[in-house]
Formats: C-alpha cells, sequence, structure tokens
DNA sequence: GGTCTTTTTAGACTACGTCCAATTATCGGC
DNA sequence: GCCGATAATTGGACGTAGTCTAAAAAGACC
C-alpha cells in the first residue's frame, strides 16, 4: 500500500511543474515518475489501471502529453515494432529533422563514440548515434 | 518509367541474396532497395501499389521481413508516433536488450561523442547513442 | 500435362493512438 | 455554502497500421 506522503510529495511536484494535482494525475504520476522501465502509453494505462480502475485511456494520453510538456517526462522513438526500413545496412548513424520527421543518413566516420567497449555485462551487437535537431539553411525559393 | 535492364540487375541482386524474383519482390526492391528515405512498410506498400496496383499488404510486409532476413535491409526503431516515456530528462544514452526488449539507462558520461560539433547543414537539439546487444551474465536462477 | 511447392492474395482481426461530446469535478466570487 | 464559469475526465467512436489465415495462383520439376 502506498502511503499518503507519496501521494502528497508527488501533488507538490505537479503544482511545482505548474499541473494541477488531481487524483488522476498523481496516480499516474505515482508510476511513471519514478519507473526504471520506458513505459509506452497503453502499459502506463495498464499500470495505473490496477489501483485506479476507473481511469480512462484518454485520461492517461492527455496526462502523459501534459507531464511531457511541462518537462517532468520525455518521449523517446524506441518503441518496438514501429520500425522503418533501411537500405543502408553497413553501420552508420542517423539524423531526424525535428521539422518533418525525415531520417538522414550520417556516415559511420562523421562521428566517433568512445568507450563503447567499457559497457559493463552487455555484449554489444551494434549501436548508432541518433541526432535530433533542424537543418539549417532550408532551400531558399 | 523504368528500363528493362533495372529489373533485370534487380532480379540478379535477389538471387545473389538467395530470394526468388518474383515480378511483386523485384517491385519492391526496385522502390525499397534504393531510397535514401526511411519508409515504413505501409510507405513502402502506398509507393509499391503506383505501379503494381494489385500487390496485397501482406505481401509486401512478408518481402520486407524477407529481404532484412537475407541481409538486404535492416529495420530501424526510430518512426516517429511510437514513443515511451522516459522519467530521465537529462541527457543520457540507452541500452535495447536484444533478447528482451527492455530499455536501460546509460549514464551520459559513460559514453562520449567526437565531432557532433562538426556536422554540417544542421542546428543539434539532442543526441544521444542507442546501443544494442544483449546482457551478459544473466541472473542465474 | 500432372503434381508438388512456393508465393500471393483478400480480408478478418488486433493493438493502440486520436478525437469528441457529454459528464463530472474544481475554482473563485458572493 | 451556493452558483456560474472553467477545467478535467470519461466512454466510446474512429482511423491507421501491423498480424494472421485459409484459399487461390504461380512456378518448378518431371
Ligand atoms: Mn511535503
Ligand atoms: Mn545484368
Ligand atoms: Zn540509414
Ligand atoms: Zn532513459
Amino acid at each position: 500500500m502506498k502511503q499518503r506522503s507519496d501521494e502528497h510529495h508527488l501533488a507538490e511536484q505537479l503544482e511545482k511543474a505548474g499541473i494541477r494535482p488531481s487524483a488522476q494525475r498523481v496516480a499516474i504520476a505515482g508510476y511513471v515518475l519514478s519507473t526504471a522501465d520506458h513505459p509506452s502509453a497503453d502499459e502506463v494505462w495498464q499500470r495505473v489501471k490496477t489501483d485506479f480502475p476507473m481511469v480512462s485511456r484518454a485520461t492517461v494520453y492527455n496526462t502523459l502529453q501534459l507531464f511531457t510538456e511541462h518537462g517532468l517526462l520525455r518521449q523517446l522513438v524506441l518503441a518496438e515494432g514501429c520500425v522503418v526500413f533501411d537500405p543502408k545496412v553497413e553501420p552508420h548513424h542517423h539524423f531526424v529533422d525535428d521539422a518533418t520527421g525525415a531520417i538522414e543518413d550520417i556516415p559511420w566516420a562523421a562521428l566517433r563514440v568512445a568507450k563503447v567497449d567499457d559497457l559493463e555485462g552487455v555484449d554489444v551487437r551494434e549501436y548508432m548515434v541518433v541526432v535530433r535537431g533542424r537543418r539549417r539553411g532550408k532551400k531558399a525559393p
């Protein structure tokens, strides 16, 4: 069972971020702001429902969006099952344009990642740098 | 319009990879093996349908899977619209376990990426290294 | 041509993200 | 505390895209 002080502290955290701490939002925060997982929206919904069965999916999705806008969460595009295909099969890095979502290749030699071999407890199969930002000097009209 | 020689060359490429070059597969290869985009499966389907209207979705999905298994394509988990949420909002890298799909945090200081500032023509908002592989020394029973 | 194998197909099914109009909860002024 | 205004929540409809299947079509081989 969860302590009242936890909920109190969560409510304070939400208020500090400029978010009104409704019961639903506190329940969602209780899971998603402290987990070491990287859950999808539906996983958050499933989890929150176990001790708050009446919460709706729309509320969970809206709340995650709200938390993200207020800097309490970030969204990572890393969910398995949503893939794109790349005919360049040799190692390379990727740039994702914030404006368009377009994915561009960055040659392997253009960046260098140090200390990958020092990672403890993992057998590395591959790695890449994902850079996000904007193209400068958009094609002038 | 496409030249016969292109199709012939594509068919050879498929055969070399151990794939029987049916008309559908050649049509799919004609787009996906040479594009600079990083298309989703459905985008490939939409595109291929424009000059091969009767191709089914299942064939496109199966073929992309086949091409990937034979090393002609790779799958990237970078498609917008499929996100997970991360309560750790400060910069860090990520490890994705091939066996489980679990995403783990790698501290920012554990890796270093050189030459990001040298990238031409882009304003970088953020970047991260995505490492894929297997955890060594799985929890013994 | 006959037969066996491979490939393709249409469509059902599912998962999950989005949207909306109606309801409920909360807030500030009185 | 009461009341109108505002904000939040809800259920369910909707759309998109990925998966699966059983049957048909195409191709290989003799
Ligand atoms: Mn407190
Ligand atoms: Mn040739
Ligand atoms: Zn690429
Ligand atoms: Zn993380």
